[in-house]
Parts: C-alpha cells; sequence; structure tokens
RNA sequence: GAUCUCGUAGCUCAGUUGGUUAGAGCAUCUGACUUUUAAUCAGAGGGUCCUGGGUUCGAGUCCCAGCGAGAUCACCA
C-alpha cells in the first residue's frame, strides 16, 4: 500500500521527524488549541508602555532564522504574519524544536514585545505542534526595500500548479487568499442589498429533465431511479420564473451554472449567476436598481468607484452609466441603420463590415455578430445596451414602441458582458411562438436554440405577473473588482484537464463508471 | 479546433554550435551562532532534463509523435 504521496528525501525526512516527535511523547495532531488572538490583533494591541500583553497565537510557520540557542518564527494565520521568539532560557523544550519545519502548524504563547530592529514580536513561554507540514512548502522570501514595498523572491508561480494545489498557492501566496475575500464581500453585499428589499432567496434544482433559459450547450448525465437522461442547468431562468407564477414577487437565486462550452480566459465550465426577478417592475426599473446595486458593491469591494481593470482601464462605477440602444450603438460604429433591415442585407452589410457569417445564423444572430465584432470592443466604461432585436432574447416581452425589438438590456463593462434583464415575456403565445423559431434554428444546425418547454408555457397560461429580470455574472464582475484577468483567478478549483501522471491511482474513472451505468 | 511558446532538483531559474560526472539561488541535511528578519558563516546530500520514438560515435540541446500548461485566434452570453 502506498503510504505517501510524494516520496523525495524531504518528504522521508518530514516523516522521520514525525516519528521522533511522537516517540518524545508529542502529539502530532491535537484537537484543539486555545487561541487568544489573531496575528494582527496581538501587534494591534501591543503598546510599548502598557502592562505586558499576554496572547496565545497559533498559526502556520513560514519562516525560520535558527541563532543556536535561540530562533526566531514567523508564523501567518488568517490576519498576517507574526514573528514569535524562542529562547531556550525560556523553554524547557526547545531542542525538540529542531524537529519543527516550514510549513508546521503550531501554537505559541508568551507576551508582546518590541524587538532591536522594532519588530512588534511574540517572546514565547511556550510552544506546541498542532499540526505537521509532511510536504515541503515553497514559501517565498520577503523582504521590504527602502521605499517599503514588498519585494517576493521566487515566488510559487506556476499557474498549472497554483491552480491544481489551490491549498498551496492559497497557503503560500497571500494575496490570493485577498482575491477571494473581496469575492465573499460582493456576494454578502449583493445578498444584503437584496435582502434589505425582501427579495427572497430561493434554491431552485440544479438536476434539470429538460434544459433551458438560455443558448447554451449542456452536460448530460442520467437518473439510476427513474432512468431517464438528465441535464446540468445552464441558467436559473424557467424555475425562478415559476415562482413568479406561485405568488413570490421579488426572488432570487445565487448559484452555479454549467455549460459544456470552450474553456478560456472568460469561461469555466461551472460558474456563478446572480438572478433576480421582481414583479410589476419593468426593465428600466430594473436598470436603475441595478446600478444602485452595482455602486454599492463596488464601494464595498473597491472602496472607490474608479476600478483599475487588469489591462489597465479605469473603469468609473459613479452613476448613472451610459444608456445607448443597440440599434444607435451599431450606427455609431458603422455608420449603418439597420432598423427593419431584413435577413439579406444585414448579411450584406456584415460582409461589407468584414463580420464573419454563415447559413445557420438567423437575423438576431447576424446583428449579434455585428454587434460584438464592431461596438462591443469599443465600450469600456459600464455601458446599458438596450433593445435588442426580438430574434435575440427568446424570453424577452416585445417592446412597446418599437416594432420587431425587445425591452432588454446588457450591461457591459470593459468590453466584457456582465448582466442581461429584460421585461419579463409572460404571453403564452407569444413565448410559444418565440420557442417554436428556436426549434426551427435548432433544425437548421444551431445546437444551442432553445428547446420548447411546455411546462413552462403551461405555468405562463397559469399566469406570469409583469416583471422585470435580471442575471449577473459573479465571476466576471469578481474578476473586474480584483484586477484579475482570467476568471480561473477567481475559482478556488478551476477546472482543468486531469493530471493522469501525477495522479494515477486506483479510484476514479473505472470505479466510477460501473456506478453510473 | 488552429497557431505560437513553454515543460530541467521541493520552489524560482541557467544550461553556449550536439561533446567530460547537468549547474545556481532558495529550501533540505551536518556544524557554529541567545534580538534575527531575503539572518550570517563552513561543509554536504538531492535529477524519470514531461513521455515515447528517431537522427548521431555522442541528445537536456536536433527531428517526429504524444501528454500537460500558457498566450493569441476561432467558438461561446
Amino acid at each position: 500500500m502506498q503510504t505517501r504521496t510524494q516520496d523525495n528525501d524531504q518528504v522521508a525526512r518530514r516523516y522521520e521527524e514525525l516519528e521522533h516527535l511522537e516517540s518524545a511523547g508529542v502529539l502530532a495532531y491535537p484537537y484543539a488549541f486555545d487561541k487568544t488572538h489573531s496575528a494582527a490583533a496581538a501587534k494591534s494591541q501591543y503598546q510599548d508602555d502598557t502592562p505586558e500583553l499576554t496572547v496565545a497565537v497559533a498559526g502556520r510557520i513560514v519562516g525560520i532564522r535558527r541563532m543556536g540557542k535561540a530562533s526566531f518564527v514567523h508564523i501567518q494565520d488568517d490576519s498576517g504574519r507574526l514573528q514569535i521568539y524562542l529562547k531556550k532560557d525560556d523553554l524547557p523544550d526547545y531542542d525538540q524544536f529542531r524537529l519543527y519545519d516550514i510549513g508546521d502548524i503550531i501554537g505559541a504563547a508568551g507576551y508582546m514585545f518590541r524587538t532591536r530592529t522594532n519588530e512588534v514580536t511574540l517572546h514565547a513561554r511556550s510552544f506546541t505542534l498542532l499540526t505537521k507540514c509532511l510536504s515541503p512548502l515553497p514559501i517565498a522570501k520577503e523582504e521590504i526595500d527602502e521605499e517599503g514595498n514588498r519585494i517576493v523572491h521566487d515566488q510559487f508561480a506556476d499557474k498549472e500548479m497554483r491552480y491544481r494545489q489551490r491549498y498551496v498557492d492559497l497557503a503560500v501566496n497571500p494575496e490570493v487568499r485577498d482575491v477571494f475575500r473581496k469575492r465573499a464581500k460582493l456576494i454578502t453585499t449583493v445578498r444584503r442589498y437584496l435582502d434589505q428589499r425582501n427579495y427572497l432567496e430561493v434554491e431552485t434544482p440544479v438536476l434539470h429533465t429538460m434544459y433551458g433559459g438560455a443558448a447554451a450547450r449542456p452536460f448530460a448525465s442520467h437518473l439510476n431511479a427513474l432512468d431517464i437522461p438528465l441535464f446540468l442547468r445552464i441558467s436559473l431562468e424557467l424555475n425562478l420564473k415559476r415562482l413568479m407564477v406561485g405568488g413570490f414577487e421579488g426572488v432570487y437565486e445565487l448559484g452555479k451554472n454549467f455549460r459544456n462550452e470552450g474553456i478560456d480566459k472568460t469561461h469555466n465550465p461551472e460558474f456563478t449567476m446572480l438572478e433576480l426577478y421582481v414583479a410589476y417592475r419593468d426593465y428600466m426599473w430594473m436598470m436603475e436598481m441595478t446600478e444602485e446595486m452595482l455602486t454599492e458593491v463596488v464601494m464595498a469591494v473597491n472602496g472607490s468607484l474608479h476600478v483599475t481593470a487588469a489591462n489597465g482601464a479605469t473603469l468609473d462605477f459613479t452613476p448613472p452609466y451610459r444608456r445607448a440602444t443597440m440599434h444607435g450603438l451599431i450606427a455609431e460604429y458603422t455608420g449603418k441603420d439597420i432598423e427593419g433591415m431584413d435577413l439579406a442585407s444585414l448579411r450584406a452589410l456584415a460582409h461589407e463590415q468584414g463580420v464573419h457569417t454563415d447559413a445557420t445564423m438567423g437575423i438576431g444572430k447576424v446583428i449579434d455578430e455585428i454587434f460584438s465584432e464592431k461596438v462591443q470592443p469599443h465600450l469600456v466604461q459600464p455601458t446599458f445596451v438596450m433593445d435588442y432585436p426580438e430574434e435575440m432574447v427568446p424570453l424577452a416581452k416585445p417592446h412597446r414602441s418599437k416594432a420587431g425589438l425587445v425591452e432588454s438590456w446588457e450591461l457591459i463593462i470593459n468590453t466584457q458582458e456582465l448582466a442581461p434583464c429584460f421585461s419579463e415575456l409572460n404571453d403564452p403565445r407569444v413565448q410559444r411562438r418565440r420557442f417554436t423559431e428556436q426549434a426551427k434554428l435548432r433544425d437548421a444546425g444551431d445546437d444551442e436554440a432553445m428547446l420548447i418547454d411546455e411546462d413552462f408555457l403551461r405555468a405562463l397560461e397559469v399566469g406570469m405577473p409583469p416583471a422585470a429580470g435580471m442575471g449577473l455574472g459573479i465571476d466576471r464582475l469578481t474578476m473586474i473588482l480584483t484586477g484579475e484577468e482570467s476568471i480561473r483567478d477567481v475559482i478556488f478549483f478551476p477546472m482543468m484537464r486531469p493530471d493522469e501522471r501525477r495522479d494515477a491511482g486506483g479510484s476514479d474513472a473505472a470505479a466510477a463508471d460501473e456506478t453510473a451505468g
């Protein structure tokens, strides 16, 4: 039987040290530790002229400087780093510290003081092993230069290893934890904003017998109990609308969607969406609300309404954001008014503009292509793009005054689509027609066109009140607010191709297949 | 899916025109050191050069195929 995940001299030595410690009576994996202070609190509560401050702290060893009969250790906890001074005269088991390593999790108790080099430090009266680190951690060395800049030497930087072993990345690269703290702040701020307005947070199934609500390819599975095909949801939309039919006037869900499509800097197969539906409101109302909510979120996460994006652009979230119609923007960037154009004329325009189209594309997709290529790359500041063509948005209500368009907008920030919204289509007759048109597109070869969902149509027949609905891509907003340029840097465990060389073992695929059948 | 780039010690990286036993810093080990902080000083160990073929007297280096990653493009709310 394999006893160690890795086998090199450093791992072997640490296993030996662990045995030495245990044979000396040390409990290598104890059950708890009475921690009184975080590293940050211990430092901030210390004042040179006050009485002795005694603390008990715990954290991972990130640096050791042994000096014979005394040692300096830096530990790191959730709040930051703290130096600990270990002195043989004060510690009967000092010699045992020889068997401690970088990466070990320890507890220490003592009193705070300031060293000769002016660092507030814990003078330990006791220390204890809390968890042995058996795999060497690539903790980088840091120094502070004359100007106070933090210089990190030989930082653990291999992106593949950082994503595959995120626990190591988080343990040794403190700034990575900050990204995810911001992500959490974003989500809690959104939730608080919506809860304060009495919208109901709900959970709807991830497993769908029929997928819908967006144009995307699904993940397919199989439900053994009923012997039926099953799909992971590609959007939250249709079930939330069913809840509106049931009488909830404001519902939202924060959850994962799954799309069986490409993986790149802005796409992960599973990603987090907010969807919100509010009865008796329309898309213009939702625009105001979204603007207000985003302003609050940006302030909470970023501390300012000016955000520096990964590509260096400065994004200004001061409301109001720009509002422009899709037709207006296309006219602005191509010089052509597409209002009322038929498919042939649109194809000709696309060709003239150097935009590629193919035979499977209907009017909606051709316009989408022109917009994506000629307009969207110019939209850096937050912009509400309004009034999409009907063919592009099968679940939105026809525009109250503009024929052929729907009441919808998409918020674009830094050329990225971030949040779609419609006045929700609730006329079952129109919805059936739109679904039928989607079915034709599907027959024409568009494998992302929507399916006809008879139960959803029945729900609309029961009656859904007029409502506005909005979706918000949480991962992409996190990217913008943290200045990360890859979605993988805002998802703890992004999808990676399995590493068979590194993870070869007895478990996984074969066994899973057996139970799946 | 296409193209380009990369894969060498636990980590970060060198490695010349193809040529002796593949190097450095950190980490690790041994020794010294009771206020250090990229601690310092002396010594030591550690390699599937991503994998498999090929060319060659000789391959980390050149060629082919594969695996993995990154970037760009294509696709994609």
